[in-house]
This record gives C-alpha cells, structure tokens and sequence, in this order.
DNA sequence: AATGTATATGAAAACGATTCCAAATCGGTC
DNA sequence: GACCGATTTGGAATCGTTTTCATATACATT
C-alpha cells in the first residue's frame, strides 16, 4: 500500500517521466496511443500529483489565500463559498484564515500564506500593518482588498463606502426626526471598515446640524452579547437616544434583545439599524432597517479579478459597489413627534 | 528584490545550509557563535522557509483539512475558529473546504487535500463515499468524524447523537399533548445525521403510539427560505400538523417567518422547535426552543485529538456528547388541549 | 525512395528544503 | 603537547514534480 509517485506511473505505462507531465498538464501534446497507456496507468495506480512538488518546481500552488477577521458570521460565511465556487472552476482552491481584527495578526497570516505559496492574497479592509505590505511587495503577490473603499487607496479595492452605508441609516433616523442618535460600532483603531462607519453617522449628524456627542458612539468587540451590552451602556444614561445605529446586524439583533428586556418597544421607544442586511434581519420582530451590503458581488468579482489575471494575465481593477439602505420596522419617528 | 531561500541565508551567515535547516529546527545542536549569526542573517534577509519544499523533503506539511458542508452557517464557522485556535498554537493550520452536503464533492475535496499533503483529516458524519474511505485508508491519514456518533462507526468520531436529539424534542411535543407531529430535515440521502435526525423523530412518535405520516416528513436543502417553503407544504395540507420538528434553526426561522405570513401564531396555532441552538435562537419572537448541540467541544476536542497524535503519538479515541433540549416559548401545548 | 520539416519523446537539471554520513573541531586527560 | 571521545559542522543525496534541450520519429513532398 504505497502511495503512487509519476514515476511509477511512467513505469507501469513504459513512457518516461516527461511524457507523464505532458498527459497531466497538456495532452494535446502527446500522440493519442501513448497517451491512452498513460491515462489507463494513472487510472488504475489512481496516481494525482503532489501538490507540494507541483509548487516547489512550477512556483505555483493553485491557491488563493484569503484572510478574514472570523469566521462566525454570516457574512463571511457565505462569502467564502461564493469565492471558492468561481475559484473550483478555474482548478484553485481558497486557504481561508482568521485574524480576528488584529492586524498584526494578520501580518502573521500573510506570511504563513505565503510559505505556503499561495498565488494571490485576498485581504479585508484597507488599512494593514507596514509588515504586511511589505512582504506583499516583496513578493509581487496579487492581492485584492475587499469590503472597503477609498478614494485614494494605491491598491486594487472590490467594496463598497462603508461611510456612505452608514451615513444612509443615520440621515434615515435624522429625516424620521430623531435628534440624539446613538451608535455602536467596532473598535475603530486599526479598522477602516469601522472608522468610516463612525465618520458617515458624523457626517449626517453634521448634515443635519445635530450635535455630536462622543458619549453616545459606544464600541463592541463581535457579536450578539456585546451589542447587547454597548446597547445597554447607551440607555442606561441619564440622556439616551432615541435611536441606535449599529455597525453590524449581530449588534443590531443584541440591541434588539436588551430592548426587550427592558421592556423598550421598538422603534416606539428607540429606533435601530443594523448593517449588512443578513437573511436574519427579515425574520426578527420588528424586522430590521438594514444596510445591504453587496456580498455576493464582492465575492464574485474579486475571485473573477483574480482569476482573470492569474490565467490570463489580464490586469485587475478596482471596483465600487453601491449600498441601500432597506427600510423595515425598527425605525421610526421619535416618540416626541408622535400625536 | 528577490525572495531570499535557505542558501541565500547560508552564504550571508558563511555556513552550510544543513546548519541554517538545524537553526530551524533544532536549534541547541547549532553552538550559539554560528546560531546567532545565522538568526542575524535570517532577520536581516526576512527569511522564511518555502512550505512546499519543507513538505516534499519532510513529508509533513503542519496542517489538517477540513471539510465542512458549507461556511455560510453560523454553526461551522464557531467550530472552525475553535479548531483553528487549538491548532494555531501548536503551528498547525487549518485547510477549510466545503462539500455541499454532497459525498461526490466530499471525495474530489479529500482528494485535493491529501494531494495538498494534509497531515489529518476531520470529516463531519460519519457516512462517506468508498473512494474517501479507500483514499484515506491508502495514505494512512489520521481523520476525525465530527458532529455524529455511531455505536459501530469503526472510525474516530467526536460528536453526539443526532437521533437522540430530535428524539427529545419529539419527545417534548408529543408529551405537551401533540398528535400531528410534522418534521423539516435535510435529504436523508447520503447524510447520517439527516438519516438519524428523522429516526428520532419517529421514535418518540412511536414511543406516544402515534402513527407516522410520511406526508408529515417534508424535506430542504438549506437556509431560511427552503425552511420557509418546507414549512408553506406542510401547512398547506387539509390535515396539517400542529408542531413542527426542525432539523436546523435556519429551517426553523424559515417556519417562523412562514408563519408569520400566513397569519399563524406560534406557538398557540403551531409549535415550531429548532435544532443547534444558535445565538439566533434567543432573539427571534418567539423565542425558538431548540436542541442545543456541543458545537465548542466538538471543535477543541477533536482538534487536541488529533495533535496529541500528530505531536506526540497519543492514539485518538472516540468521544460522545450529550445533547439537550432548550424550552423556550416555541412550544405549546396543540389548541385542541386548551382552555 | 530520399529529403526536409514538424512533431513526439526522453534524459537530465532544476526547485528549496531536510538529513545521513563523514570529516572537522572542541574540550579534557594523561 | 599528543591523544581520545564527544560534539559540531559541511557535503551530497533526496523528496516528486516540471521543463529545457537534444534526439528520434512521423508525415508530406518531390
């Protein structure tokens, strides 16, 4: 029971090594009579290449790898399948790792990524440690960052304004008539995503010629409980919001939670917006005003850019996608300007 | 702008290569003159070693696959950043793919991943095509099956008792008073936990003496919206059920929101259980009553199984979680039985 | 049938690391 | 200071592929 190396098969079918290289990686190029026994060999010993030897000779490992914060959620989830759905086609494979928004982290991924000779890098967000550019560089890799947009990023970018996608939710609540808008959002330190999701609800705050209160921009590390917790903190205050713009839907279902559980009605008692416009935001109740994010489209074309420069050489660009705000039934004009 | 191998770092060091591999890997059997030389020269260069060519000489690659279903769940994206964790720690990573709940994909991914040179393989359940059992066996590749437990599964599984679980949440209908129990699951074909999770069902149905409708067992594939078309079938009969069994929270979201629509109360008009009991659970209106599944410990046990045999031998063994029902405000006693 | 061109094939040299084996160096003892 | 055993070191083979280059074969043309 050992395992089959192209040698044994070019034994079995009597052809040298070369010409086993050639049936695996361009048949055309082998008179059809060999080319048969060799096919029948590799059948029979059930002989596949591999892959390590593949790449330490041709310097090319058909894989893509992808670094994203974490993969509980959604979002990424189906993001992920939708990237290794084009990339199965063209013969890659995705390496997918977590860095779980720590960027030097993320530089530790890079590299271990490239040891293993991933062709293209796929990365969240702009903003990145100088390491990992660094070595990115060095490496001439490919690489595209997703999820974000900026005017002047140098990189190939596929996203979407993340300022403008929150600056959609809180003009929503300043046209309902909302004055003390509060927010949650993730640590802005280090994360683009998060920093101009705090800037586009101080752009309509500004808009709207509202004050802004630092108080009421609360942060939250991930998830459900730490929405519900940046939630309580917010109206526990002696002056609370009426409404609450969450950076994420997993926020937004946490503040959802803690609303009920102190007995506040939404949106009659506090407006909410969530971010990203996951399947869920349908199925709780009220259901939520969310800002669809373009997922699928991100997935689709980065894998396509990649690929499209990976095998054919053509040049990857940058690629801005529109957000919407979905308005459901969390928010509401504030009480006060209700009869 | 070159990237620097093993040799480049020799010669700036003015040693052999063997002695740059022995810094690496053996460090106290370099005298520490020349071992700080070589550390020097390998900061100075930003070196690191080529995985794909470490893997060809050595036959190891520092890391285990994976392949789960799919990504865009909630459920195996907390598992896989468990087992990545686990694994990160003692320098193994993790390769992700998915198989679509199809075996046939499942086979061509094991494939992909031993020619990737894997150390060990974590499948979930325990049903898989011969050509995955034959290829495995050949490399002698560790491998885990998570997520179900077989009495006679000769195979490594870390998990629980899918048949068990449905069987508690039957068992919880059937004693508030149900007699028309219908069930949602995924297509039994080629899936054990599916297969275990409708035998469950039935047994508590023929445990409480009640007959089994096939018309009751309605099938999807996955997701929200297939649970809420699942739901619509099953509704849609002259004689529906009063309760339904859900195989996944997501087919039990899709319920509710069916029910919803259609105008039915849940659960004074149909009681609607999930199973996981995601984070998602807790939040939807009502409260969804779902069979909590051992997703954390599945994750960081099967990952310390397996480098506790990668690293030092230990032999893996099979482990069983339990399972348990979590009543939530879902579940009620059918209409016929209340005031 | 002889010639020339185009196409198929094989031998052998890489790719970048690890590791066996033999040679060199070390430290301690007489 | 020479010798011994133990420890460090370097040379070279090797892992399984791809690919270049030279050679051999096929086919078309006269």
């Amino acid at each position: 029971m050992t395992i089959p190396t192209i040698g044994d098969v070019a034994r079995r079918a009597g052809v040298s090594l070369a010409t086993v290289s050639r049936v695996l990686n361009n048949p055309e190029s082998v008179r059809a009579e060999r080319r048969l026994r060799v096919e029948q060999a590799i059948e029979d010993l059930g002989y596949f290449p591999f892959a390590a030897a593949q790449s330490l000779k041709s310097g090319r490992s058909l894989t893509i790898g992808a670094i994203f914060p974490r993969l509980d959620s959604v979002l990424f989830g189906s993001v992920l399948d939708e990237m290794q759905s084009w990339l199965d086609e063209a013969g890659y494979t995705l390496t997918v790792m977590t860095m779980d928004y720590d960027i030097g982290v993320e530089a530790k991924r890079v590299r271990q990524l490239i040891a293993r000779g991933v062709d293209a890098l796929i990365l969240v967000g702009g903003w990145h440690a100088p390491e990992t550019e660094e070595i990115i560089a060095r490496h001439e890799l490919p690489r595209v960052n997703v999820w974000s947009w900026h005017e002047d990023c140098p990189h190939v970018q596929i996203g979407f304004c993340n300022r403008a996608a929150t600056r959609s939710a809180a003009s929503h609540l300043c046209t309902l008539g909302h004055r003390r808008i509060g927010m949650i959002s993730r640590d802005p330190d280090g994360n683009d995503r998060a920093t101009a999701c705090i800037d586009g609800v101080r752009d309509a705050l500004e808009a709207a010629d509202l004050p802004i209160d630092p108080d009421l921009f609360a942060m939250a590390g991930f998830g459900i409980d730490e929405g519900a917790l940046a939630f309580s903190s917010l109206m526990s205050r002696t002056d609370p919001p009426t409404a609450v713009v969450c950076a994420s839907d997993l926020f937004a279902f946490g503040a959802l939670r803690e609303a009920r559980r102190r007995g506040l009605r939404v949106p009659e008692d506090v407006s909410i917006t969530g971010f990203d416009d996951s399947e869920l935001a349908q199925i709780t109740t009220p259901a939520l005003t969310s800002v669809r994010t373009p997922r699928q489209q991100m997935a689709a074309r980065s894998a396509q850019s990649i690929l499209g420069y990976l095998t054919e050489g053509r040049a990857m660009s940058s690629l801005r996608f529109a957000t919407e705000l979905v308005v459901r039934d969390s928010t509401a004009p504030p009480a006060s300007l209700r009869g």
